[in-house]
DNA sequence: CATGAATGAGCCTTCATTCAT
DNA sequence: AATGAATGAAGGCTCATTCAT
């Protein structure tokens, strides 16, 4: 009857599976929901739904929504370090690796653009994220100490490198929001400016 | 009887007043919860309460909580900006005036660390926040242009001087937030860092 | 300055006078707004700042809203009543009066429609205006006997009165609402009805 | 603990149902508050809670309080139309008919009271509300004509059945609000004047 | 495991009314 | 007598979360 097809409308999606594959689902409907209207333009139900669930199924696999936002922060997170490392990994010239640093930063800055701009705020206001983001901060520090020595580049303070990491993620928000272009500012010569920033890092 | 007790108890209310006057104490209430509680965990009539007024007064000075979430920052930046522009007029030596710089960014985004948190989600959500932002934004280029042409310092692209504002944003944030501390960084190290980014620019 | 002139364009009226005249003009206020919005979508300060006045003034009159629509009603009602008498007392032949009869309630149902669309409902909830509006019913009941009496008409039942009224009050309304013409009915044809109606009463 | 105790004390509530028993819950018990109290002295959390619900359900099954004032409404206004067509049906004698129709009519007047006299200033404010009720008005001509033509009455002009219905709804209202007995007059002699009016009509 | 109806605390907002000036 | 800022109860509505099925 019509309540079997409106169902089938909200969510085309076959059910049933390992809760693995139920949890990524949520996760995945989660991340979009959070970067189109931020933490709290979104509400739970809403995530089960679109995830093609009901309601009740995302408390079976989270225990709050302070929760599932983390869990999409981290597939991002992850995703963006796999991808950086995956880079680091093919041996390409410096001034190629750099350009293509800035690039992934841009890329997973304009793709979770919304998601980010809930961080602030969460950070600030819940201990779990802040624990979580900081680790995050200190992988990225180490991951960077490590690649200097590996190829050979010369010391440098991590205080440094912190600060720069603080330009990366500023500089690739303001980019992914369009904060450029309303500061009527060239894109372009901004992104050039980041690669050379990069390029010293590893030269 | 126990009413008027309970009044008294309540605040230290100097009531009746100019309505700015009222607007004002809203403000800084605001400003004060804001910062505490990050703007979606105040609530209006806490707003109100904490200024020393009855919830009702809310609305005869602000639309909504954006309206007041708006204000405040408004005051917060209009400070900055004043603080900035008197160092600015003091003449200071070049290295001096750097330095007293950076200390009051690391001011302000300590003084102004819960606000801060809330702004991105706001900037992303709401439309006329984030042009107040991007208005402040331009602001800041245009006097770091200015600043330079004044000082005969040498031209430098504007693109250059809004990388330079994002780090001092986010840096400033992550020394307000503690977050140097917890990644065992060296607190002195960075501020040193930044105030040789910014004699850089004057110089 | 500005606060002086801000006043002046609410209320271009010369204030002080007899506190008459201010009651008076809080009434016509007061009707003027409660016939645009009804009861409940005027608001008390509304009512005094239209009346030029200041909030405060409203309650030195009248005990609540409810005191003030009741007597919106009763200069509406009593209006009415001099109306009536008014064109009773021309001896125009039956006829003519019962037009004129007619016109006038069709009028002042028209002017006071907004007044009347929530008159049933104060009379349902508050019984003030409950024992005001069948007082005044009472006294339509004796002005209908004492006329007939005057003109030598016949005598009816004061029931047959009472749904006569009934009938002139609803179809008052329905044509000052435009109940006709949504229904796709001839206002003209509906108005010689009652026309009849009402001079069979003085026949 | 006190908690579910207090659950049990609250209210007999069969939970769990259909959806549209619930929203038929919140019908009755918004009826039957809307008939007590009047419109505007009903809230939604009541509502709910006299429904046996908690707060929350309403907004699940009625966008606003207009819309389940409307659906209250209708719940009358079909029942009223299904006694009447019943009635109809029964084939009895005119004089049987009109003397039920007349005894229907007081009857439903005298159960809806309240909300009838929340509608007028419904009507007046809210334009979906006077749509509906601009529609069941048009369907009470368009069957008056049709009975008539079942029946082989003679024509009659639709602005003269207009005039009927509101003659039997106002005074189906005074009736029902016992305004007859207050003004000294005779309910018998007036129902016995009604049932006259449509017996004329069916005849 | 999934479902989705139900929960209820709590937020935002309004407005009749008061009262210090 | 007038002013208008202030009051605060109360109402509309939302949404994270629970739980019976």
């Amino acid at each position: 009857m019509a309540r079997a097809l409106e169902r089938e409308l909200r969510a085309p999606r076959p059910r049933r599976g390992p809760p693995s594959q139920t949890r990524e689902r949520l996760v995945a409907a989660a991340a979009k929901l959070f970067n189109r209207a931020g933490y709290h333009g979104t509400d739970s139900n809403q995530i089960a739904r679109a995830a093609g669930y009901a309601t009740g199924v995302f408390y079976k696999h989270f225990a709050d929504k302070r929760e599932i936002f983390l869990a999409a922060y981290e597939t991002w997170v992850v995703s963006e370090w796999k991808a950086v490392e995956n880079q680091l990994s093919l041996g390409d010239p410096p001034a190629v690796t750099a350009r293509r640093l800035v690039e992934l930063t841009v890329d997973f800055h304009t793709r979770w653009l919304g998601l980010r701009a809930s961080l602030m705020e969460l950070v600030f206001t819940d201990a779990k994220v802040r624990r979580f983001y900081r680790d995050q901060r200190r992988q990225q520090l180490d991951l960077m100490a490590r690649i200097r020595s590996r190829i050979g580049a010369p010391r440098r303070r991590r205080e440094d490198d912190a600060i720069h990491l603080f330009t990366m993620e500023r500089t690739g928000d303001a980019i992914a929001q369009g904060e450029l272009g309303e500061l009527g500012l060239d894109r372009e010569v901004v992104i050039e400016a980041l690669v050379k920033k990069v390029a010293a890092l590893l030269a």
